[in-house]
DNA sequence: CATCTAATTCCGCTCTGCGAAACAAGATTC
DNA sequence: GAATCTTGTTTCGCAGAGCGGAATTAGATG
């Protein structure tokens, strides 16, 4: 095999890491997908040098894939720089899977009132990879400064919602996202664990996680796993606000709570009828 | 070549039918992405067997692509239906899309007030082979039955932003687009022709193009196209509302010339500075 | 004009990806 | 419970798609 295979490194949907080697694993395919990884929100413009490099792919493989995404509509190429950039064609597959997530549409009302109803904001994520993202949010009145909304991806270990996601989440899969989440952060480890397990208890004791300023400094928030039965994935709620707005003790004792019980409402009206 | 190759008749992004025997078309890759575009907002849960049908691959290769893209992420399997949905690596490609068009943030501010000014809806979109997709959307008070929002698909031929954007499209692209478009409608085309034809001497002449309930019949709106100096694509505008808060004469001598002005200021905010 | 750097094209080789057909596993019917 | 659907998986030999090192082209820079 190759010596191509960084993103090996980097899976993480499957319950465990799979046999590479295996005879129905479509390498070209995988590779494609790859270079439409590496745009990210903060990386929007790349030449075939700079994915070249950042997929580890010789430079002639990267000219073909980049040809064929731009002729499907996956990226354009800007002429005037040199560069590609994510297309349309990228958007209507993104947006066909936020259509077909019927948890929005059933969640969506019942965050607006919570979100009017503590001033805070209250958002619906999963998990892609190692990161949380937001498929569906409501912005409180006491939104301030977060700069956050649709789409936004937080980190899975320091956050309310991703310790909710990770306590809802397999066995497995939790093993290998906390596995490479210490791999990633190195020295900084030790504490962020320490968090991460602290929160776990808490989700089964009593239904929900904190986050104290762990991730933004400024942002406490609570956070709440809902696994819905038909098997459709593994999601999470948050409600979060500024620090001065949500102290601790009215986490624990008035917000948690209340987004338990959201959740639990959702979860019926998800599963009824 | 196989006899598997329907897509050839939808690919529409490049100015000119591609000669597909290139040497540098990676044809995995392009399956595989196939298989993903089955899946729509109306069509979240497939079956190999339906996938196979749908994309006219044989069984074994849909095995294979599903496999793979479920492995990476791109896909789930809902063991309970043996069936397949996207998966939230879908997702992340879409919004990273999302995130790199400077657009919309610069359009935001705009489109909200208009909005706010006209009580109307204000949305922003691109277009994706047959489709248009709306990228922004700021809902006015009259808003009502309108079911859209962000990530919403509208037809190009019969919407008043479809037609802005035809008109904003370099002549190829539009000739390649309405040639796709009359064999798909068929019988009804001629009627749509004369209205599309209308709308772009309208854009050239007065800056906006019109549709009068020609696709929700209670529905009438305005259009302007932007094509950013960038080369970043071709963009549009609408502004639309139910008819009996929009008559004809105040689309064409208030909210016309008004979504114009729109344009023409955030055009100016894009390119300078 | 020489020297960068990035993108594309060439081209021969190899191993990937192909797909018909066989196989497996449930459901349904009679 | 044998026979017949339907849907998904696996096998396996072959062809040629895809690969990637190296050469080439195209622009920018000094």
């Amino acid at each position: 095999m190759a010596t191509h295979d960084s993103w090996k490194a980097d899976i993480g949907t499957l319950s465990e890491a799979v046999a590479l080697d295996d005879r129905k694993f479509v390498v070209a395919l995988a590779r494609g997908l790859e270079v439409l990884r590496v745009f990210t929100p903060s990386e929007g413009l790349l030449g075939n040098q700079e994915i070249a490099t950042r997929t580890g792919l010789p430079k002639a493989t990267v000219t073909r894939l980049t040809y064929t995404l731009t002729t499907l509509g996956y990226l354009s190429h800007i002429d005037r720089l040199e560069k590609y950039q994510l297309a349309p064609g990228a958007l209507a597959i993104g947006y066909s899977t936020l259509a077909n997530m019927r948890i929005r549409q059933v969640a969506q009302p019942h965050m607006l009132a919570l979100a009017n109803y503590t001033g805070a904001s209250v958002a619906l994520g999963t998990r892609d990879r190692l990161n949380v993202i937001y498929i569906e949010f409501c912005r409180g009145k006491s939104a301030s400064l977060l700069r956050l909304g649709m789409g936004s991806r937080i980190p899975v270990a320091t956050t309310a919602m991703g310790r909710a996601l990770l306590a809802g989440s397999p066995e497995k899969d939790r093993q290998w996202l906390l596995r490479n989440i210490a791999r990633r952060e190195g020295k900084k480890w030790p504490k962020i664990r320490l968090g991460v397990e602290r929160a776990l208890k808490s989700v089964n004791n009593r239904g929900f996680s904190i986050s104290t300023g762990e991730w933004q400094s400024d942002i406490n928030a609570v956070g709440v796993p809902l696994v819905p039965s038909d098997g459709s994935g593994v999601f999470a709620f948050n409600c979060g606000a500024p620090t001065f707005h949500f102290d601790r003790a009215r986490l624990e004792n008035e917000i948690g709570p209340r987004l338990l019980n959201m959740v639990r409402n959702i979860e019926a009206e998800l599963s009824g009828r």
